[in-house]
DNA sequence: ATGTAC
């Protein structure tokens, strides 16, 4: 694979073979040691029908499944692009919430033991079923399918900035609940309101560096600050969804007279029923991921309410996986596209018409969730982003759950966290070693490649006080 | 990521 370098941290693979359109790969050559694997895909996801510009990746760019985490590939919704369950991945919607405690770090020093405890008690987590709120039929998933976030705050469960400061404004349009089957609903009914595993988490953190004050400002932030980093997606129902349709496109490929270079890349036209199935399936899920979200930040008020006597307001809400209908200029002309981002983040510019009107003069808020143990970050999106205003959306593993596991056990990571200051409520022992920190890239290299790229900018370094871990 | 295998 040759990778030639245009400017510092941006690659382009040439196009070849049956590739539509160039790769271009964000990254430094330090970030892409060991990355042969996904270059391939990036290479892949290059001969989809429809697809414009170029196949884009991340610098947190590592293999998964057909298209890398890590990737960006739009597609023309009226020249035939297509829609890939394998480009926005299982966990459809995972993404990240961001809240905002009315009070310094220091202010909260001593309720934090309670604190902790109030949220081990408080967030479900971990494999399995297991949420803060059990619908009570079927009635309530459906209006959770449809209205997302927007509907549990009309129950209750939130206050209006909630849904200003969501992407979406809580729920992404479009969703198809009928196109939701029933194995999905039966998973997602148990699990409305949990974290899941792997790299999932809720922390206390504390903003260690502010970047720039004035976006802070706008945003909510400022040094010292206490905040609260929710990550977690759409548990069981978004994996059964993304299985379902993975399925379906499987066998309508051949009537559309799709060939791609590895079946992991099933697709179909984005107008086509599978197509429009597909995303009516996964805005619903979107709509889940958000309600998700939005119960544990109700938990979590909760307990600081209750535990520390502090409030806690929305910075952002914004997802890492998913397609989404956007129109962008390409060579001088409004293109409707097809935008699969899968491991990577919406990054809307200062003045973006879709932006709140307090963000439009800063840019959209960019929630990169770190490493256990170490820092998180706050990015902006710029004018003129590359890779249709995307950009990284965390560190990435490189060593393997069992390998982790190996090196390391769960009460030495604990011990390590408590030595830094840092309290960790684990579900598992078994899972925390799973998550330590040597078993991923290092956040702010692939935080500072970004940057460099021009896709974003640092606006704030939040370190960890507690981690709720699955 | 995921009822960590259909």
């Amino acid at each position: 694979m040759e990778l030639v370098e245009e400017r510092p941290c941006r690659y382009r693979i040439e196009p070849y073979g049956a590739m539509r359109v160039p790769g271009v790969v964000f990254a430094s050559r330090d970030l892409l040691a060991d990355a042969e694997k996904s270059l391939a895909q990036v290479v892949n996801v290059a001969t989809v029908p429809g697809i414009l510009g170029a196949s884009y990746a991340m610098p947190d760019i590592h293999w998964g499944y057909g298209f890398p985490i890590g990737g960006v590939a739009a597609t023309d919704v009226d020249e035939g692009g297509v829609v890939s369950p394998g480009g926005v991945g299982f966990d459809i919607s995972c993404g990240v919430r961001l809240l905002a405690a009315d009070a310094r770090g220091g202010e909260l020093r001593r309720a934090l033991p309670a604190v902790m405890d109030g949220l081990d008690r408080a967030i479900p987590r971990g494999a399995g079923p297991g949420g803060v709120w059990r619908p009570s039929g079927p009635g309530p998933l459906e209006r959770i399918l449809a209205d997302g976030s927007r509907y549990a705050v009309e129950e209750g469960y939130g206050e209006e900035r909630d849904l200003v400061r969501c992407e979406d404004g809580g729920a992404v349009a479009g969703a198809d609940v009928t196109q939701v089957g029933e194995r999905a609903r039966q998973r997602g009914l148990a699990q409305v309101g949990s974290l899941g595993s792997g790299n999932h988490f809720l922390e206390v953190q504390q903003v260690a560096e502010v970047y720039d004050t004035a976006v802070a400002g706008a945003f909510g932030l400022a040094d010292g600050q206490l905040c609260v980093m929710i990550h977690c997606g759409s548990r069981g129902l978004g994996h059964q969804i993304c299985t379902d349709h993975v399925r379906v496109m499987d066998r309508a490929m051949a009537r559309y007279g799709i060939t791609v270079p590895d079946r992991q890349l099933a697709c179909a036209p984005v107008d086509s029923p599978e197509g429009e199935a597909y995303l009516g399936a996964m805005a619903a899920a979107a709509n889940y991921g958000r309600a998700n979200r939005q119960l544990l930040t109700h938990a979590a008020r909760e307990v600081f309410r209750r535990a520390a006597g502090a409030r806690l307001s929305l910075v952002y809400d914004v997802s890492h996986n998913l397609a989404k209908t956007e129109t962008h200029d390409v060579a001088g002309r409004p293109h409707r596209l097809c935008v699969h981002r899968k491991g990577a983040t919406r990054a809307f510019p200062p003045g973006h018409p879709e932006l709140p009107p307090d963000l439009r003069g800063s840019g959209q808020p960019v929630l990169i969730p770190g490493t256990m143990g170490t820092a998180s970050y706050v990015l902006t999106g710029v004018p003129g982003g590359d890779a249709f205003h995307s950009t990284c959306h965390g560190a990435g593993r490189v060593l393997s759950r069992h390998q982790a596991a190996r090196a390391v056990t769960g009460k030495e990571v604990r011990a390590r966290l408590d030595a830094a200051g840092i309290a960790v409520r684990p579900r598992s022992w078994r899972g925390l070693a799973e998550e330590t920190p040597e078993a991923y890239k290092d956040v702010s290299a692939v935080v500072a490649a970004s940057e460099r790229a021009g896709l974003c900018r640092t606006v704030a370094r939040l370190v960890p006080l507690g981690v709720v871990k699955g």
